[in-house]
RNA sequence: GGCGGAGUGGCCGAGUGGCUUAGGCAAGGGCCUGCAAAGCCCUGUACACGGGUUCGAUUCCCGUCUCCGCCUCCA
């Protein structure tokens, strides 16, 4: 079976042929940077960049671009509170976002556009719309009329008459359910200058203006969480597709990670934030939290469930380690089990992919147990290849020095606890177990816990 | 009011019209081990409720209850 996605458009699952044959164009709406990331910010970053990676495992190269939202009404409102210049907050901000998807392992946007350098290809958009009669412009703002678009609704299957678009200062709608364009400027308010007037951009607007700037009038994958169905992405495609564009061919949509039964919002104050979230686990566990359930299941975060992603991540991490110890480096480059792939080509089932992944380390255990030194290096050089689709692969360079601490230290700690570990082997050899373990104890006080294997001792720093 | 999602074994979390006991975590038993840890093997409890369709439904349909999301900013 091939790659088939969860279309919100048609609620349907769809196969994934992408317009130019080994090229997949992604858009992702990404943060409006007015605050800290949290886990559910974050988790629609790491669904997606499964999906890329998934996506570019044939050697397809994927665009994805991720825009931020660099100028709203909250960022003016939090920027004022906090005596701070508009594009300072957002800026500060774009970078705790951009640290903290780096932080998980998402590998970098092909391109972050920001909202504010793209006013040129906003008031392109709002012209073409003016022309076709589906947008006016009034007192400084412009609109886009609702009911001039058939398909309106299409999307998120509202129908216009039960729709309230309740923008607040939108004083010059002829319907109220037109929804705003662009905002003319108010007195003190950063703007850029148009043929309607002094103003900034609304919502929706810049969604459609970056991405078709870069990805084209028509591209492959839409994506963003759930709640962005509406009105945002409604607007998004009514206004692309009013303009004459074909825009977003399939609509991906990622669940919450709720907090006491409600989604993680700011004004809720149940958000967990990422850098806090990292003092409790190392990244690649957290990572295995959010990317472990199906992208369109909600993730109801609790610090239980949360243990449980440590340990099965530590199960495959010391299963990889103990296969490296006996035999030597591993590759990344193993089999994928059929059915992994088959898992992930439906609709990218990360739970079967983790249930793969589990069985064939099962049985690189065992092939370990029997000495079968062959059989184990094959599943451990699969399990990191299936492993890093995920962006989880215990070996790979980005999570492994991670804890290591740096080479020059990491060596000199060699050396101090192969000493010691070398007393014990002898404590050992002389059955004097009180010292064997009084050693051991010491180790594991300077948090370096150790572990008998038929190889001999094996050490790990533990983090917590 | 409109639209949408969800209720699975101790927990997390998949899935299907009649062997998947998915997988993980936790628990119990066994093997291994000086001990510990890890690992391997085995074991248990399940599909919100009430109807219906069916030879048979956790899976299909109807209804009920509960929870959640969107319709206002939101990943």
């Amino acid at each position: 079976m091939s790659l088939h996605l969860f279309d919100t458009a048609t609620r349907s699952m769809r196969e994934f042929v992408p317009q130019v044959s080994g090229t997949a164009s992604i858009y992702v709406c990404g943060a409006t940077v007015q605050g800290v990331p949290h886990i559910g910010h974050v988790r629609s970053g790491l669904n997606f960049d499964v999906l890329r990676r998934w996506l570019g495992r044939d050697g397809s190269t994927v665009h994805l671009v991720r825009n931020v939202t660099d100028i709203d009404d909250k960022i003016l409102t939090k920027a004022a509170e906090h005596n701070a210049e508009w594009w300072e907050w957002a800026y500060q901000h774009e970078r705790a976002f951009d640290d903290a998807y780096d932080a998980l392992g998402c590998l970098p946007a092909s391109y972050s556009p920001r909202a504010t350098g793209h006013v040129t290809q906003m008031v392109e958009l709002m012209d073409r719309l003016i022309e076709k009669g589906h947008a006016y412009a009034s007192g400084g703002d412009v609109y886009f009329s609702v009911t001039s678009f058939p398909e309106y609704g299409a999307l998120s299957g509202q129908k216009l008459d039960e729709v309230h678009q309740g923008e607040s200062a939108a004083t010059g709608k002829r319907d109220p359910r037109d929804f705003t364009l662009w905002k003319a400027a108010k007195p003190g308010e950063p703007s850029w200058p148009t043929p309607w007037g002094p103003g900034r951009p609304g919502w929706h607007l810049e969604c459609s203006a970056m991405a078709t700037a870069y990805l084209g009038g028509t591209f492959d994958v839409h994506g963003g969480g759930i709640d962005l169905i509406f009105p945002h992405h409604e607007n998004e495609q009514a206004q692309s597709r009013a303009a004459g564009d074909g825009f977003a061919r399939y609509w991906m949509h990622n669940a919450w990670v709720t907090m006491g039964g409600e989604k993680m919002a700011k004004s809720l104050g149940n958000t967990v934030s990422i850098p806090a979230m990292l003092e409790q686990v190392r990244a690649p566990e957290l990572r295995y939290y959010l990317v472990g359930p199906h992208y369109r299941s909600h993730i109801e975060y609790s610090p239980e469930a949360l243990d449980e992603s440590v340990s099965a991540y530590r199960r495959i991490e010391s299963f990889l380690r103990r296969v490296v110890e006996r035999t030597g480096a591993v590759g990344a480059d193993g089999e994928l089990s059929p059915a992994f792939v088959a898992s992930m080509d439906d609709d990218m089932g990360t739970p079967g992919a983790l249930a793969a992944i589990h069985k064939r380390l099962r049985e690189g255990n065992t092939a370990l147990e029997s000495g079968d030194d062959l059989g184990a290096r094959a599943a451990a050089e699969s399990v990191r290849a299936m492993t890093d689709v995920l962006g989880l692969d215990p070996l790979s360079p980005r999570w492994h020095d991670a804890s290591a601490g740096g080479g020059a230290g990491r060596r000199a700690l060699g050396v101090l606890v192969d000493r010691l570990l070398e007393e014990r082997s002898q404590a050992r050899k002389d059955r004097d177990f009180a010292r064997a373990d009084a050693l051991r104890d010491h180790l594991l006080l300077a948090g370096i816990a150790v572990e008998d294997t038929p190889d001999g001792p094996l050490w790990t720093l533990k983090d917590d």
